[in-house]
DNA sequence: GAGCTAGTAG
DNA sequence: CTACTAGCTC
């Protein structure tokens, strides 16, 4: 089963990006993130002539995740409340998460909050927002022992996740925090599958649209899957796609793929 | 000597429109209106490489007028106050007139105020203008007798100058003050050049963007060049091009070129 | 409908 | 730099 998971930065710019994408890649499932739209307004139709079963959580704007799969998803949520009854539902509020069956595979989809700077209150929210995550999935891994959890996780784990340029500079999406809060998500029992196949740096799969970053390859490596330990074992490939990053009116975010 | 007259709406986003036009049309003159940026903004190189002398005067998103002309023009001036030295200097804050001379002829572009909705503040203000300009030009035919006078005039003169649709609804663009106002400014001996070639109805120099007015041709006869006597006698055509309205992400209006 | 400003977000 | 909002203009 190949999984990929794409930043799209507005499904509505990105639409003929990521059917030409998903036409010349038939992956199982697409996990998108940065939709920027509410449901009514997404291109599904697009998506359904290839083939494709499609589920969306949408807010106008921001955010946003949809899933776009061969097979039709089973159990499709967009809520953490949906498994943490206990929760404040305020936070789903913003669209950052859709999840679905697929055979015995739970794919969780995810835009974590970019936090914009560090000790903004956009940033304490980030933090507190992967502490529900730990929260919802410790409960998910109950009744769902294999998780493909992929999305935009706007962290960059370790030093060789980031282009030279920007290590060792304490900054938003590299910070002990921020590194920290993921590390005790991933230590519920994810792996990143990427670095089973590649430990070298200098393959990144975000580079911002400003100082032409593409061209000079300062990017970050912020898009993920993290696997339980049976998918893990089963992996075969994990790569990004840096084809669509060249094309003209390109989302800043590249597709990552993985086979297990 | 030919003379365009073209509303770009924004020169920024119809640059390259306006260069492929010129190159494929050597018009000697060609008048430009709702250029949108300052001076330092505007694209001169490109007309310059194409051997046009270029003379700006614009503002920050609103207004603006140039004229490109491949001999340099003479006594180049973008001011009411340069000719009506009694005049309030207010009336010279928007940029919409630019003049030069070019042999014995002098060239004035214009850009009308669109006037809004009748009875309103700009209504008003578009009437006011005219009052101005009628008072400018007067000062002006005493030293430039042959006087070629073209822009967007926002002011359909004729109903055999508006669709069918639009004729006998009183609005903005047709009224009776705005038609008196303007004919006010012609009985100083201006005439309509086009309509030494053409007295029917059914040629338009703009469309609305709304509606699919262009492939209804919908529009109206607003763009328009104004002659004394001795260049109406000399005039030997004067015709709209719609090719570039048909072009991807078009002005709303077409150039008009009169030759004389 | 398609320009523009400003501000926000990334 | 490239998305988004809203309000403005034509």
């Amino acid at each position: 089963m190949k999984v990929a998971t794409w930043n799209v930065n507005s499904i509505r710019i990105r639409t003929g990006h990521v059917i030409d994408w998903l036409s010349q890649n038939r992956v199982d499932v697409l996990c998108i993130q940065e939709t920027k739209v509410v449901d009514t307004e997404f291109p599904r139709a697009l998506f359904e002539e290839l083939g494709y079963h499609l589920y969306t959580s949408g807010q106008k704007s921001y955010n946003g995740v949809a899933i776009a799969s061969c097979q039709p998803l089973k159990d499709v949520s967009c809520s953490f409340y949906d498994v943490l009854s206990n929760l404040d539902p305020e936070w789903d509020e913003q669209k950052r998460i859709i999840t679905g069956s697929i055979d015995n595979v739970r794919i969780v989809n995810l835009y974590v909050p970019n936090g914009s700077s560090i000790g903004s209150e956009k940033y304490n929210y980030k933090l507190r927002w992967l502490t529900v995550l730990r929260e919802y999935l410790k409960s998910l891994l109950v009744t769902s022992p294999s998780i493909c959890m992929c999305g935009d996780f706007n962290i960059a784990l370790e030093d060789r996740d980031i282009h030279e340029g920007a290590i060792a500079v304490n900054q938003i999406m590299a910070s002990v925090p921020e590194r920290q809060a993921l590390r005790d998500v991933l230590s519920l029992g994810f792996s990143d599958v990427f670095r089973k196949f590649t430990s070298e740096s200098g393959q990144y799969s975000w580079w911002d649209y400003r100082a032409a970053a593409f061209r000079r390859n300062l990017g970050w490596r912020i898009d993920h899957h993290y696997l339980t330990p049976d998918l893990y074992e089963r992996a075969k490939s994990c790569s990004i796609d840096v084809t669509p990053r060249k094309l003209t009116q390109p989302s800043d975010h590249a597709p990552v793929v993985v086979e297990f």
